[in-house]
DNA sequence: TTTGACAACCTGTATATACAAGTATGGATT
DNA sequence: AATCCATACTTGTATATACAGGTTGTCAAA
């Protein structure tokens, strides 16, 4: 689990920092400190803390320390890429997975055009509601490049994919891009999730690349308005 | 503006990378190469390559190297703290600022909580509708704690708020947390803003804090739904 | 009491070095 | 031709060191 040394300083730190065992404006030991508390030295502390620090956990002032920031404040997700299951775990919610479909399918224009395929081969089509507390709220439609996903089962399709991906088939996924809008409902999203008379719905597109760039999944998340929500964590600049 | 070497690596990369005379996929030259190049250590230059991958120009490979990545379909804002005037300059639209109200006055409940304040005192309030290509498309309302902004001339209101509180006042912004949401038009909305029939805009809240970790400022922005785009670029890991 | 100089501590930047581990290449062996 | 291996090059991790520059508290001088 912590192979490297920063990332076990770092897991340290952000494990007590989410579960409030360490509370909001607390002054984290110095550099030098934990440098000789972890037995290593004190750029491998600074590796650890700077990732700390990108990531929302704590704030670092020049002469004075590092200090934990608000992340109950924060909220879920802090950007970055989170599953679906992730977040809902964290949350305790009663959720359940719907899966509508999850086969090999002819790929459409549109979806060529998301995987930027050349020749429009079949790709592999996951379609799923996700229910949270007796009501149907997010569709989620996956499309996969065969080439790495040649099938899926549909026990991996209700649970977790990314579980699957990473840790069955081994795919090194690496990075995404993201991009939200608003868009008019279709009528299979009036068909597959509980929309009440909502006319527009919250799309997020997710393209996601492997470690050797290629982009291999794109995926579109559909949310109902009013359960909408994404939080973003950002810094002006190295500080 | 270089002051350390490593933002000066970085800003002549993202520069290049954003102009596009380093094209998708190329390769830099590796670590020892520019080290030499600049006349400095390695160290120094993975900082700098690091920043790259961290805001998405660049990826890189263990045992291959550096490898521009593409940025052209990334658009704008790739996350950050990207203020309005500076994405509609880069997308070169005609763009126009009203400014509906800029004073002081007293915080009602709802910014008391926004803003974290405990005693409800005075708040300097801009109300501003952004209009590009002729609609009034996006209502941004911002709350200043007036132990930092006294007041703020229209002319500051027109132009960038940023500009001139990083530049003239020298606050020292640090980071801020942005959530995204969908909520039901006011009738504010609709008489500040060009609305047509939606019945839902959605809502940017923006807290934005300094160095010393005081939530200074709370910023509403409020788009019109169809007009509404947010782009993402996250990493998985320390890839 | 106030001011100023100083020391002690803190983080930020930079350098040099070492080894681990992934990638590509070319040559020898099979 | 195909396989294996050594080699050189790449990035990843870790250490030790040095100095710059911000912060805080102390102590002496005004």
């Amino acid at each position: 689990m912590n192979k490297n040394i920063y990332m076990h300083i770092y897991n340290d730190y952000s494990a007590q920092i989410q579960s409030g065992s360490l509370s909001t404006g607390q002054k984290l030991p110095s550099e030098n400190e934990l440098a000789e508390a972890y037995g290593t030295s004190r750029e491998t502390v600074r590796k650890a803390l700077h990732m700390l620090s990108e990531n929302g956990y704590i704030h670092k002032i020049k002469g004075k320390g590092s200090f934990v920031l608000d992340t109950q404040r924060m909220s879920f997700p802090v950007s970055g890429l989170v599953t679906f299951k992730e977040v809902s775990e964290r949350l305790g919610r009663s959720v359940r997975t719907i899966v509508y479909e999850n086969d090999c399918v002819p790929s459409t224009a549109e979806i060529a055009r998301c995987l930027q395929l050349k020749d429009p081969g079949p790709v592999w089509k996951v379609v799923r509601a996700r229910e949270i507390e007796g009501e149907k709220i997010i569709l989620d439609k996956d499309y996969f490049l065969t080439t790495y996903v040649p099938s899926l089962s549909l026990e991996a399709a209700t649970n977790s994919i990314y579980e699957y991906l990473e840790q069955k088939l081994n795919l090194p996924i690496s990075y995404a891009k993201k991009e939200i809008s608003v868009e008019e409902v279709t009528p299979e999203d009036k068909l597959l999730l509980d929309l009440y008379d909502y006319q527009h719905i919250v799309v997020v597109r997710n393209y996601v690349h492997l470690v050797d760039t290629t982009l291999f999944q794109y995926t579109e998340s559909r949310h109902r308005l009013d359960k909408f929500q994404f939080v973003d964590f950002a810094r002006r600049a190295q500080n």
